[in-house]
DNA sequence: TACCAGGAGAGCG
DNA sequence: CGCTCTCATGGT
């Protein structure tokens, strides 16, 4: 037995679009899988219909932190039966069977999606590269791949200086970030509690951090937390809701907010990850395809 | 209300 | 090629 690698047996998991989709940004794509940092691990993942195959740096004797990221043992059939039976629903689903949404580390995603606002995928990603560059440990690598560093820990970020964040390509988010890195570790802001609170508590809780609007929060209540009624809405999900569900009138904000909140059911941050994939993959221009293979 | 901050990729004519 | 748009928060 190979202590650095394993198989999990899969069901309705579509890792390439999971891990492309937007809510995480440190994949890239590697010889037909994905290459990432989990925590302070290194770790490549591959997978076919019915297995995906996990390669770390170092011998690894639990693999629990795996299974909880990429939350294999949720049963994906009850959620997409959760959705609403609408025409709009059906046809996100039917464009992507096997997204799934994953389990983040709250300090990196709620770090992460400050960094995300008004920027676009490919260059929060780059953001985000650059600053575990800079302000990142180095993790283990096996040998024949390329270095790399883990997320910034809030200290280490606490203890930077404006300047040297915004070398990092994040403009007037930098001192956001810093204040929320500052936040975290002096312990104002307790990320480990918001688990056991009710989700409207822990949307307030980080609301109050400058830099994070209802989009960015929601993001981090159901990305990190599983918060399942979250439901965060960009420019693509709002698009979706204009097109889809609202294609006279255009409704208030308030009017749509109870949309979101009523409509889509128990799983209502899972349909909008669907909503949002579709809208973003659906009817693309043979230029486009070719460009967002290129980020993978 | 409308614009700006800061940035690089995408889309268009 | 050069122009305009993207993207979402807070401050003026």
């Amino acid at each position: 037995m190979n202590p650095c690698a394993t198989t999990f047996p899969i069901r309705d998991y579509d890792l390439d679009a999971t891990v492309a989709s937007g809510q995480a940004f440190r994949w890239s794509a590697h010889r037909g899988g994905w290459v990432g940092v989990i925590g302070r691990r290194w770790v490549r993942l591959k997978s076919t219909d019915i297995s995906l195959t996990a390669q770390t740096a170092e011998p690894v004797p639990d693999w629990r932190w795996l299974t909880h990221y990429l939350q294999l043992e949720l049963d994906l059939q009850p959620v997409l039966a959760s959705f609403p039976p609408d025409d709009a629903m059906r046809s996100a689903v039917q464009a992507c069977q096997g997204l799934r949404l994953l389990r983040q580390d709250p300090w990196e995603c709620l770090a992460s999606f400050i960094l995300s606002s008004t920027k676009q995928i490919v260059q929060i990603r780059q953001i985000i590269s650059h600053l575990s560059e800079d302000f990142g440990k180095p993790v283990s690598v096996p040998r024949g791949h390329a270095p790399i560093r883990a997320f910034p820990t809030p200290e280490a970020l606490a203890s930077a200086n404006e300047a040297a964040l915004r070398a990092c390509k994040m403009g007037f988010r930098a001192p956001y970030l810093l204040a929320a890195a500052r936040a975290v570790s002096e312990g104002d802001l307790r990320l480990d509690v918001l688990h056991q609170m009710s989700v409207t508590d822990a949307r307030a809780q980080l609301l109050k951090l400058a830099g994070v609007g209802p989009k960015i929060a929601d993001c981090v209540l159901l990305f990190a937390y599983g918060f399942q009624s979250a439901f965060p809405v960009d420019v693509w999900v709002m698009k979706a809701l204009r097109e889809l569900y609202f294609p006279r009138r255009r409704p208030d904000k308030a009017r749509l907010q109870r949309f979101t909140e009523t409509y889509f059911g128990a799983h209502a941050g899972y349909a909008q990850q669907y909503l949002f994939h579709y809208m973003r993959t659906r009817r693309q221009t043979p230029a486009k395809a070719i460009a967002l293979r290129g980020v993978r």
